[in-house]
DNA sequence: TACGGTGATGTCATAAACTGACATCAGGGT
DNA sequence: ACCCTGATGTCAGTTTATGACATCACCGTA
């Protein structure tokens, strides 16, 4: 028998969410979700930096994969095709939980101290992601704007995604939010007049 | 003699500011920056949710001028051309403090709590251009879309102008960075003309 | 086998962040 | 004169977060 009963840690998390889920995030202390994992509030505050932290998981591998895929890409592609890239690479990450991933966004909506946290981790990411580009030899300013929109993308992409998660695929969302980028930004009627493709088309119109 | 001395609000935000470059965020206690304001940390609670707000002052007109200057913008200007008009609107209320926003700068730059919570005033932003976006008509994704960016680019700008403040105005910037936005999107050299400008090369995932 | 080190946890104490309830009292209107 | 309002103070209490020290199964090694 060992001293403790396993994954500790999981166990924080997973109390967490539910009492996040079924009281709220405000009324649940730190107290109640150490006890119904069976351990103590010192012991929370050992894993995880605050209350807030405790939902963002740090195995996360995304600001890995991010730079590793950033890395990667072909020298010759151009700054937000290698972002593309990279965002389309660590959407799998995301889409293996799909369901837990619902459970945090309905949390998350509902707390605005969580929204804050989680607009920090995405600024991370684009700070990561900022960074990989630096590194391919991307002159600083391009590089920010670049994993910033990179970002906002992805953002957009995933609150789309969460909402109806059974009709598209993470990847061809961001690829599809991506398009839009384009369109935003080069509408001028020529351009990015004869893709088409998977686009939603939904034009500026009238 | 009236029974208190004028702008408490405004004492707060002065003695905050102050003892949070003197000594740190974390370093400086409520009571203390209540006691420099010659008020309570009851009183401190009662002008600012939290020890955070205090260095975001809600008198700052940014989000309705934001919202204005996209309502009012001509109807046939495409979105991202609107939200470029509403920026260069707002610009100016940021630059009349230059002084006051390289102080506040720093003082966010040294904490990441700090850091947290401009990057949520930010999606705020975001949030009300989005809003004010679809209210000219712009579909959901598209508006949120297109807002996103907008911040982004300010975000971007900002931080160059806040660094480098008496090189370029604000607005000028901010041009400087939706073009460097364009070319991001519809990279140089063949112009968005031999590939539509939607070429995505990264179908290499197979 | 005995024994000492390690590491995850518990216990205790405490500062600091917030919040509700109630008290105070100048000034402004009636 | 009177009451009412509104900004502030006082006080007590909960919760968050952290440092210091204790515990004790497990693991390797003599």
């Amino acid at each position: 028998m060992s001293r403790w009963k396993p994954d500790a840690r999981g166990r924080l998390e997973k109390a967490a969410l539910e009492l996040y889920n079924h009281q709220g995030f405000d009324a649940t202390t730190v107290a109640e979700i150490a006890a119904r994992a069976g351990l103590t509030e010192r012991t929370f505050y050992r894993h995880f930096a605050d209350k807030r932290e405790v939902l963002f998981p740090s195995d996360n591998p995304l600001a890995d994969t991010l730079a590793d895929a950033t890395a990667a890409a072909s020298v010759t592609l151009p700054p937000l095709e290698v972002v593309a890239h990279a965002l389309t690479e660590a959407a799998p990450i995301l889409e293996e939980r799909a369901d837990l991933a619902r459970q945090r966004r309905a949390v998350i909506a509902a707390t605005p101290e969580l929204q804050e946290r989680e607009r920090a981790k995405l600024a991370a990411l684009a700070s990561t992601l900022g960074h990989a580009l630096r590194e391919r030899g991307l002159e600083a300013t391009t590089a920010a704007l670049a994993a910033e929109i990179g970002i906002a993308v992805f953002n957009v992409a995933y609150e789309r995604w969460v909402n109806d998660p059974d009709q598209h695929a993470l990847a061809q969302l961001i690829r599809e939010t991506l398009d839009a980028t384009r369109h935003l930004t080069a509408p001028a009627g020529h351009a990015a007049a004869n893709d088409g493709g998977s686009f939603t088309g939904q034009e500026t119109g009238a």
